[in-house]
DNA sequence: CGTCCTAACAGCGA
DNA sequence: CTCGCTGTTAGGAC
């Protein structure tokens, strides 16, 4: 617990705020570790991050969890029978770690499952909590897009949404959670750089090829993150943090530094309201 | 009519499209010719320009005219007797002059009145010709705002409303119709030189005496416009073109000219979508 | 270079 | 450095 509190000194410094791939390895470990639990009792420490009244949390007292899968950058929490799930989102920054007992009362929120386990979370900042009915969970988180690794977020889709949407910058266009949820300001710089694009080239603009190569440039890069696991500044469910940080990375977080493929340096600038790497010759401004 | 004709090779060059001095000029000058004589015939050779089928035009017929009268950068023509009245805009540029005989049929719309008399209208691009019921005559302008030398567009008012509005930026904020309706991007210029403001200026950035000379900037602007009367690129209900062009602005129209207030070189830039004139000593940019 | 519609963009607060 | 709201800006059509 003091080691965890000590964390909270990276507020601000670290930019990762859990997409995908950290939503993907969460889920997988949660869904283990509770999956055929009932949830005992729970304290939510703040009304903020909540879309309902504290007390419709108690419709999931008592019902066995499902599973926890991801949803974007929203992990889903499906419980047995009827009644509302719950709906979790890192916002600006998030710990969200297994506990086995109840806690002091600083522990924003957390939540305690038969078998001696549970898990609690804290924001950093601010983030969500939600309730959705079954079915409802996309409109409640928002009404987001397909998610990468499923089939709705083919290449086709993703070709056809970018003809609708020529005027539109591809870094806006990629965090867009609407047009496909999971990916934030973290990994879109790789993404970006593998498909050798400015991130403010407009849709249309796009080459047939890079437009066919979208699609690759998004799951090559969130697949081989769930791969590496959790980063050094975040901890899985299980509150062990990772061995690896921007190194990792082909541009993103990586000013100064040589950019992989063609050794110029990589800068840092500004687009869709964020920070953006970019290395300026792979990636050449439009217009 | 040869003369006449000949004017449209200034479509494109003219930058003046009959703001609210032209209107006030034209409607006063209608009034006089017009006043009291019926509607006996009229032709409509487009359908483009009008809110309502040409037939709807009819309820205008033997119907004397009341008077003519600015409403912003409309003309409204009204009409005694129940019905319809008339809406003139000029778009993107018109020529409405008095004409006692049927034209031929490349005169774009004709109005015929008792005492052979009436008008004719060619607009160089596009513009409007509507019917308004009754008390409906800002509605169909597009629900304008108050017209300045009437009483609701009050020194007061406009720094109430420009404190609901501390965003806009000021050239926005007054060619904005629904905030207050005649000014365009003719007499703009001279209004936030008046002021010793960049067009940019956010509302909320403007000084406590800023705010209280705007009412009197514009009104300066648009008055002494009045006096002066039509500029020699359009005409006055007569057919005739005035004495006056550029020279007569402080800034408008006059780059590389040296500005009347410090002696700077007047630029011209691009703000809110079109082209500003400037002194960039006196109208610094903002921020 | 006018008006209207729509989409993109920026700022703010939580 | 996220989401959602709101208001401003930019582009195309007429």
């Amino acid at each position: 617990m003091r080691a965890f509190l000590d964390q909270s000194a990276l507020v601000g410094l670290n930019p990762a705020m859990a997409e995908l791939p950290e939503i993907i390895i969460l889920a997988d470990q949660m869904t283990d570790r509770l999956s055929g639990r009932e949830l005992t009792s729970f304290r939510l420490g703040m009304d903020k991050p909540l879309n309902r009244p504290p007390a419709d949390y108690d419709l999931l007292l008592g019902r066995p969890l499902d599973r926890v899968r991801p949803l974007g950058k929203w992990l889903v929490v499906d419980f047995s029978g009827p009644g509302p799930n719950l709906l979790v989102h890192p916002g600006m920054g998030m710990d969200l770690v297994e506990s086995s007992v109840p806690l002091d009362k600083e522990t924003q929120f957390e939540f305690h499952f038969s078998g001696r386990t549970g898990f609690k979370i804290r924001y950093w900042w601010f983030g969500y909590l939600r309730l959705a009915e079954p079915g409802r969970s996309r409109a409640e988180a928002g009404d987001i897009g397909p998610v990468p690794f499923t089939g709705e977020c083919s290449r086709d889709y993703l070709v056809e949404l970018a003809r609708t949407k020529p005027r539109t910058g591809l870094k806006a266009f990629l965090t867009n959670q609407k047009n496909l949820a999971g990916i934030g300001n973290y990994y879109i710089h790789d993404i970006c750089h593998c498909l050798k694009a400015h991130p403010l080239t407009k849709m249309g603009s796009l080459s047939p090829d890079q437009l066919d190569r979208l699609h690759g440039a998004v799951e090559t890069t969130l697949s081989q993150a769930v791969e590496r696991g959790i980063n050094s500044y975040e901890f899985d469910f299980f509150g062990r943090t990772g061995q690896w940080s921007s190194e990792e990375f082909q541009v993103g977080y990586r000013a100064g530094q040589p950019c992989p493929v063609c050794g110029t340096e990589i800068i840092k600038i500004k687009a869709a309201n964020a920070a953006s790497y970019i290395c300026p010759v792979c990636q050449p401004e439009p217009n």
